[in-house]
RNA sequence: GGGGCGGUGGCGGAACGGCAGACGCGGCGGACUUAAAAUCCGCUGAGGUAACCCCUCGUGAGGGUUCAAAUCCCUCUCGCCCCA
């Protein structure tokens, strides 16, 4: 296979196309020059065999290369920044990965190209900093545990053991000695430090929510343990209830106008459009219904305040306090059922507008506050007590929701605001537009805009109600009855309640000893007796310990902080590197986290502030989405079983194949199926590439012509020169630009040419050189072990990824010819070939010569000839 | 229901309103080889023509603006995402 013999035909294979049919001579000249190659080399490695050495510098072994290129970078901590140095500094952040076992293609996908990034960015002259850690805690963890009793903490660190390794084989330029772990208390004892000062400041606190509860294993569930629009628990198919149990908050809230603002955010306008619907701002009013014949009354949110004389009925949440109150005996049986029936639904399902809205009539009847008037009081699950108030007038003409329930129930539906041309009859839908008052006393006629601002106004002076702005987000809720988490640095004293650990006392510490695994559905805390004995920082006396631990998300919220200082126990960040540091110049990950991790990360960037530990407003200034790598039309995930693994590609092809391949494939913000039908192909050009820079580094000049180079064609070395800076400044336009997949195809491109040009052209060496350079730089972020031995091989400094990105000369890009289109009509009939700078004049003349022109121009004169400078020339008859 | 994004060869995808299909895969033909693999060369949107030139048609469907539309506008349709 590796014998001499395969290597001599291939040899002559090519100076067979490279030469005419000098056959002996070539051969001759080609297999001197490759003795030279092995003197030389055998000089410097005497102590290895010459021939398989030979054999290696031949052919192109990715695995062997890269392993050694790696070793070489990590020993020379070439990717280790220095972060005192804050010249040109660039704070480059990917999400950092789930250690759920493997890593797969999509983590590649997300991770290579970021990388590249990363490394071109170096190239430009940016200081960048680009760190890896991994999100080790949540729930696969603790599955494993209950499953196969593997310890959540082995398992996890196995895990990610195995994902360094992984990750290392990409080649990415990780500095990977200020590794986050999340799960390591050095890092969560600051997810305690926040959470106590938040408490201080009233921004964490506890109350009651409902959560998903399974009533056979008596537990809270997390909403992806809820399975199926029949809502059944993971473990024992018992249909799952909402309960409403004490959970701990973090005040989002209180920054939801503040986390509207993205002025100085470049961000897609996508995921600042999903924040805004999520934090769903409102301006409204809450006004006070008074329940007749009772001194009870409830408080409704309404934006359309200008229909409340519309009103026919009202609509309380099935939670809400109030039900059971005011229901009359008669509707109790019902009533009850239909709250049971609502605790089993999500609020996706009761907000669906494919359900059917239904209710039930409370017996009880409110009193409008305008005009005096009784509607009775339903009970509906369209209606959310996270929502508001958890309570809404009806008022069907005017509110589609409103308007089904209505026609179920057969209420009245007066129309209180006219639309255009209305005649006073009943309408057929809903109308939701502005228009005209009528039906509502003094503000008949009035413009419903208006009679907006007038009904708040005159609502405020009856005492009726006030001015409100609603939002659709909710605090944040953090409390999970879960094991592998942060715990809530809280005890509960018999004597002083509620108290949060002493700062001088964090850690609290997650037990890793004594910690049973069992599938009960309790968190193994609530069973950990050491660990629940705590005590009074008043008092000292016994307190019981929360036994809640916090969301992941809180984790992922600050971890580009600790990533400038990882190993710092003393404070929370790093203020002298944050200060210079932060906030992160370009984040890197899936739209999948926009209203989830990127906003929660915003609201602490906020609550940092706030609490005086940095000084600006926003963690990551720029962001970019990519797409997501599917199987099957599914998102990969170890549950789903469909994972694809890189190894087997990196193991055979190599991983700078793999990175590029990823790129190639598509735009990087569309994802797209996984096919590897392609691979080979980006394989070969790598190869040729090899093959190309070889023959140059071996033998001196451009396919072993050395011996019988013409005198340069001054128009060869123009065009050379011109395809290598056109080639740079395209790759340079598509590196900027996040368009890795035609920057890939730009250099296959110039390779293409460059292939054609040894073989056809004859070359100026420093021509030829710099093109070569230019290819190998330009590869080096996109395949970087490859560029890297390739460029030492032509003698190219170390490290090739210390470099400097070519430029492109605008005077060697420009082209001396141009061709251009010829319509007629708007039909390309013919093409022609002009000089660069020719006249408009000149070009129409041309244009105007051309037979084929004159064959479609049928005799008839021009009544336009348009002249799109350096593009085409567009004659138009009539 | 509202909003956003998208629909281009057999496939992944290119294309500042200006020559549609770059680049790659696949396919076909050829060179090399005893043969295969690998490599290299040529062709490859559909149709008309034996072939070349050339002509016609073509970017989900239909209409519009324009000398010129994959690109801008309107209507519809299908797919994905978000909101209700």
């Amino acid at each position: 296979m590796k014998s001499k013999t395969t290597r001599s035909v291939k040899t002559r294979g090519k100076t067979k196309r490279a030469g005419a049919k000098k056959d002996g001579k070539q051969r001759a000249s080609a297999e001197a020059a490759s003795a030279k190659v092995n003197t030389r080399k055998a000089t410097q490695e005497t102590s290895r065999p010459a021939a398989p050495e030979e054999e290696k510098r031949k052919r192109y072994i990715a695995t062997e290369i890269e392993k050694k290129w790696q070793a070489r970078w990590e020993a020379d901590h070439l990717w280790h920044t220095d972060l005192q140095n804050t010249t040109n500094k660039f704070f480059f952040l990917t999400m950092y990965p789930y250690p759920s076992g493997d890593l797969h293609i999509g983590h590649w996908y997300a991770m290579a190209p970021s990388d590249t990034k990363v490394r071109y960015l170096r190239m430009t002259g940016k200081n960048v900093f680009f760190p890896i850690g991994f999100d080790a805690f949540g729930l696969p963890a603790e599955n494993a545990a209950i499953k196969r009793g593997i310890h959540p903490y082995k398992w996890t660190m196995d895990n990610i053991a195995n994902m360094r390794r992984q990750l290392h084989t990409m080649g990415a330029t990780f500095d990977w000695e200020r590794e986050v772990v999340t799960c390591d208390p050095r890092y969560y004892r600051w997810n305690q430090w926040f959470f106590v000062e938040m408490f201080k400041r009233g921004l964490a606190y506890k109350k009651m929510a409902a959560v998903d509860w399974c009533p056979k294993d008596q537990t809270v569930l997390a909403r992806e343990q809820v399975i199926g629009p029949e809502r059944l628990c993971e473990r024992c198919d018992t249909p799952v209830v909402k309960k409403d149990l004490e959970q701990w908050f973090l005040r989002i809230t209180a920054y939801a106008d503040e986390l509207l603002d993205f002025t100085h955010l470049d961000w897609p306008e996508k995921v600042k459009t999903l924040q805004s619907n999520w934090i769903g701002r409102s301006e409204g009013v809450q006004f006070t219904m008074q329940v007749a014949n009772s001194n009870a009354s409830f408080d409704v949110f309404t934006t359309r305040q200008d229909t409340v004389f519309g009103m026919t009925f009202a609509v309380l949440a099935p939670e809400h306090t109030l039900v059971e109150q005011i229901t009359t005996p008669d509707r109790k049986g019902e009533v009850e059922a239909y709250v049971f029936k609502t605790r089993r639904e999500t609020e996706i399902d009761r907000l669906s507008t494919e359900k059917v809205r239904d209710g039930v009539f409370t017996g009880a009847y409110a009193i409008n506050p305008m005009n005096g008037a009784r509607v009775p009081i339903w009970i509906g699950d369209y209606v959310l007590t996270t929502y508001g108030t958890g309570a809404i007038m009806g008022v069907p003409a005017h509110d589609e929701r409103d308007y089904d329930f209505a026609q179920r129930y057969g209420l009245g539906i007066p129309v209180v605001i006219a639309p255009p041309n209305w005649t006073g009859e009943p309408l057929g839908a809903a109308y939701t537009e502005p228009g005209t008052m009528v039906n509502s006393g003094e503000f008949d006629g009035m413009d419903s805009e208006r009679g907006k601002a007038e009904i708040a106004k005159v609502m405020e002076e009856r005492g009726i109600g006030k001015r409100t702005v609603n939002y659709r987000l909710r605090d944040w809720l953090i409390s999970r009855q879960r094991y592998w988490g942060t715990p809530i640095p809280v005890v509960y004293c018999p004597e002083h309640g509620i108290q949060t650990v002493p700062e001088d006392e964090l850690p609290v510490v997650l037990p890793l000893e004594g910690v049973e695994f069992v599938p009960t559905g309790e968190s193994p805390l609530v069973k950990h007796k050491e660990f629940q004995y705590g005590k009074c920082p008043i008092c000292g006396r016994p307190a019981r310990r929360e036994t809640d631990t916090m969301d992941t998300f809180v984790d992922s919220s600050w971890y580009q902080y600790d990533y400038l200082d990882p190993y710092n126990i003393q404070v929370p960040i790093n203020r002298a590197r944050t200060e210079t540091w932060l906030p992160v110049d370009q984040y890197t990950g899936g739209v999948e986290h926009a209203v989830m991790h990127l906003l929660y990360t915003r609201f602490w960037t906020k609550m940092m502030r706030d609490l005086g530990l940095i000084h600006f407003d926003e963690p990551m200034l720029r962001l970019y989405n990519q797409g997501t790598i599917l199987t099957g039309g599914m998102r990969m995930s170890k549950s789903r079983g469909n994972v694809v693994a890189p190894d087997p590609y990196v193991q055979s092809l190599g991983a700078d194949t793999v990175r590029v391949y990823l790129m190639f494939i598509g735009p990087w913000d569309q994802g797209g199926d996984w096919d590897d039908s392609g691979i080979g192909g980006v394989h070969r050009w790598l190869q040729r590439v090899w093959t190309l820079v070889n023959e140059t580094a071996g033998e001196g000049t451009p396919a072993g012509k050395s011996t019988e180079r013409r005198d340069l064609a001054p128009g060869d070395e123009r065009e050379l020169r011109r395809k290598t800076h056109q080639t740079i400044k395209r790759a340079t336009d598509d590196m900027e630009g996040f368009r890795f997949n035609t920057m890939v195809a730009a250099l296959m491109e110039f390779t293409n040419y460059l292939q054609k040009a040894r073989e056809t052209a004859s070359v100026n060496m420093e021509a030829w050189r710099e093109a070569i350079n230019s290819l190998l730089l330009m590869l080096a972020p996109s395949a970087p072990h490859l560029a890297e031995e390739l460029w030492s091989r032509i003698g190219g400094p170390y490290s090739i990824h210390q470099q400097a990105w070519p430029k492109w000369d605008p005077k060697l890009a420009a082209e001396e010819m141009m061709t251009l289109a010829v319509q007629v009509n708007g039909k390309v009939r013919d093409r022609i070939e002009l000089p660069a700078g020719a006249t408009e004049a000149e070009v129409k003349q041309a244009a105007m010569a051309s037979a084929n022109v004159h064959r479609h121009l049928e005799g008839k004169a021009p009544a336009q000839v348009i002249y799109v400078p350096g593009r085409l020339v567009s004659i138009v008859v009539r």
